[in-house]
DNA sequence: GTCTATAGGCTGATAGAC
DNA sequence: GTCTATCAGCCTATAGAC
């Protein structure tokens, strides 16, 4: 197992930070930035001013660094999102928590979302089986959101796992590419002023309960009227 | 430790496209799975059944193969899409039918959505200035058909620029995290069925229609009805 | 155009002093 | 726990034979 952590406290995030915490902190940026090839122990070392022999000492290695944030950063993620599970709510209001949640999440580690997506990319190449099961836990939770709709009447019958793909996609996807858009707005490239991240998680929001909406279907019917492809619903996932 | 290998099966260096073809072929595939700094020439040439140091040849070295790789995929994608943007069909036709073209530019291309998200999230770290057109009109695209769906009355006002992240975001996403729904299945942890693209599409293009159509709002309103951050129609892009 | 051999740089890891 | 010095391996690129 992981060794445990030191005696200094990681209360509200303070000063007082470990090499350990700081190794962690600064590795989160530089593999979110640069991959977990891209980026080297030296660079990290220094950008965390911390001697690189440290991270061998601290992490057993590169790979050790690596999967030590991963696990870091899942076990926040479970943390703020899971309760919303046993909640009451409808499910509309749900999904609407779980987008405001993520966003939380992200204006704390903005650098999650990229990690995470190079992860994905690259197949869980550094998730061991062991991971895997916290991975899921986080990302199947809008699929119970969705089911739950569909059950109360409140959203139509999607295809939750097309819908939490969508959904998870075009969130992560809207906060791993900040880096590309501030290069494009630098060099004058997107006329268009840059969205704030309460912009998009309010625009992300009305999308996601409009486009599940119960109801009948848009103004304009799909002219193919794609109506065979939305029933997998009894899946649940596990439950 | 070196097997000899039998003579090329190239008779007299005819086939002065088929290296190169090869060397861009096995390199979208290896950036893609590994990224850039991932990949390697040494794997990557054996990959493509050609000498290594012809990497440097035709491209000048790993850099140069990565790029005409990535030039390659825009003239594809541009040619695909573009021609929808002088269609008379309606925007929400538009849109189906772009959901559409991005699938199938996949369908023959099925590593092109993770390069470019690894494109993306490092910020467009091999784009020079040269290349940023071309990124910025394939995926500007999208914008101009919610501008025009909202001009027609046919969609809500909605941020267009929003809409296409999300919209973009979701698809990639999906594509690109296929390596990874694989393993997930592999494993067993993934107890649906997965969908086929063609369902994913049809999926992504009731999701976006329905989600931009005009009319009233969803079953139940938002609590916060944040119905102030719907207003960016006016900027329609580069023209 | 193709291939071999090699140069030269950088990377991750660690032994051992403090 | 921290740091310096060092090493072995891998990586890209290229000179030069064919």
């Amino acid at each position: 197992m992981l060794q445990r952590k030191a005696k200094k406290q990681v209360t509200g995030g303070k000063e007082a930070e470990s090499s350990r915490q700081a190794l962690m902190d600064a590795g989160q940026d530089a593999f979110a930035e640069l991959g977990f090839d891209g980026a080297t122990v030296d660079k990290n070392a220094r950008r965390a001013k911390v001697n690189k022999a440290m991270i061998s000492y601290h992490f057993g290695g590169k790979a050790g660094l690596y999967e030590a944030i991963l696990r870091r950063t899942f076990t926040l993620a479970i943390d703020r999102l899971e309760a919303l599970q046993a909640s009451p709510e409808p499910a509309d209001e749900l999904l609407r928590r779980f987008i405001q949640g993520f966003g939380d999440i992200v204006g704390k580690h903005p650098t999650w979302p990229t990690m995470m997506v190079r992860e994905v990319l690259s197949g869980g190449a550094h998730l061991d089986r062991e991971m895997l099961p916290n991975f899921l836990s986080v990302f199947s939770l809008v699929r119970e959101i969705v089911n739950r709709g569909i059950r109360e009447g409140v959203f139509r019958p999607v295809n939750p796992f097309l819908t939490h793909l969508s959904l998870i996609g075009g969130m992560i996807f809207y906060f791993a590419t900040a880096p590309m858009r501030e290069r494009l707005a630098a060099e004058g490239m997107l006329p268009m002023k840059m969205p704030e991240r309460e912009e998009f998680l309010s625009h992300m929001e009305e999308l996601a309960v409009r486009a599940l909406a119960a109801g009948p279907a848009s103004a304009r019917p799909a002219p193919g009227a794609p109506t065979k492809s939305n029933s997998d619903s009894p899946v649940t996932g596990r439950s």
